[in-house]
DNA sequence: AAGAAAACTTAATGTAGATTAAGAATGAAT
DNA sequence: ATTCATTCTTAATCTACATTAAGTTTTCTT
């Protein structure tokens, strides 16, 4: 069980003293999860908080036809949630599960309020953490507005250079919304990178 | 100046103080955009955090061809910042201009941020904000990968009934991520919601 | 090591939306 | 009220990517 790369995720922001420190591992679980096995299953309550310490968890939704269209990556050090469903207590619509065998650890959305109630340090920590998230959301969204998929496929590359050695084509495909087919087109039909 | 609007917004998720509302209300500044007025400029750097109060200002994106692609737009009671920008000191990625005449209230980053620091109540409502913030753009990002046009178009006008009914077209299409010339063909071409 | 499943590759065909072009309608400026 | 600019409409043609199908390669399971 590794706490020492949240702990020092958080520590790039705030600096917690020993006490609080306590407090919040006292909050924190760990679980593994095996390849393939969802940790959250759309329509289902996210009520929890998730922080990747080993493996890569990945989130994303099916449509109609059951095709995967995933929405985001989390390798170690990677927060990931369905924030509306976190939210609201809403069905989730996102899936979240393990492309590798993979470990994390979670609060609970009760333990997760009330640390940022009474570690104040800890909320600002997060809200930075959501301004982060923002600014990455923003970038993506009009990324896929502007860019064709030759160059969202450098773009991430280049972003991501240690996701691309491990991750499977399809799951990149998916990321940057093509299909299998046409990426595998695209990679070995052209100059590339 | 109406900041009534501001601290009403506040009021939903946290309580100020009088003296906390007073400090708040002193670091804002207050300015008004004309229609088309640009108030954020791509390459510069995006200092502030903008809150309208009045009209409706949007955030978008140029592409090489010149063509506009709306990320955002944010009525009276929306936020609205290059967030990146904000945070790192980059050159601003999007221009933020006035569709009507306008008005907003503003922070720059320095009192913004010792605001947060000083009021750990006020940081609470901006974590919170994140969180939703971070919530619409999951769903937008899923959105436009699972749906087609029409739907993205439905669901424009089912969450933003008093968007839809002031608009200009071409604006709506910019958001959906279609061209003006499309949107017009498939409103007019079948039967719309 | 063998067999099954999954991932990747390849190619032909199809399609949602873009581009190009231009006319009509509406809104803004004077 | 008139003129100009902008927005919307319409239609033909084009294109980036999807879909369908199937073969090959790699990975996983036993």
């Amino acid at each position: 069980m590794d706490n020492s790369l949240l702990l020092s995720s958080i520590a790039k922001y705030v600096t917690l003293d020993e006490q609080e420190e306590q407090y919040l591992l006292s909050l924190l679980h760990y679980k593994k999860a095996k390849r393939k096995q969802l940790v959250l299953e759309e329509g289902d309550i996210s009520s929890k908080v998730i922080f990747v310490t080993a493996g890569c968890l990945r989130s994303y939704a099916v449509d109609k036809n059951g095709t995967e269209h995933v929405l985001q990556f989390a390798p170690p050090g990677w927060w990931i949630v369905d924030m509306r469903s976190y939210i609201t207590g809403e069905p989730a619509r996102l899936n979240i599960d393990a492309i590798d065998d993979s470990e994390y650890i979670f609060f609970n959305k009760i333990d997760f309020e009330e640390l940022n109630l009474k570690v104040p340090k800890f909320e600002r920590f997060n809200r930075i953490l959501g301004q982060n998230a923002i600014a990455t959301y923003q970038h993506r969204q009009i990324d896929n507005a502007i860019f064709a998929a030759m160059e969202r496929y450098a773009n991430f590359c280049q972003l991501y250079p240690s996701l691309i050695k491990t991750l499977p084509q399809k799951q990149v495909a998916s990321y940057i919304g093509v299909t299998p087919e046409f990426l595998s087109k695209m990679l070995n039909t052209q100059i590339v990178k």
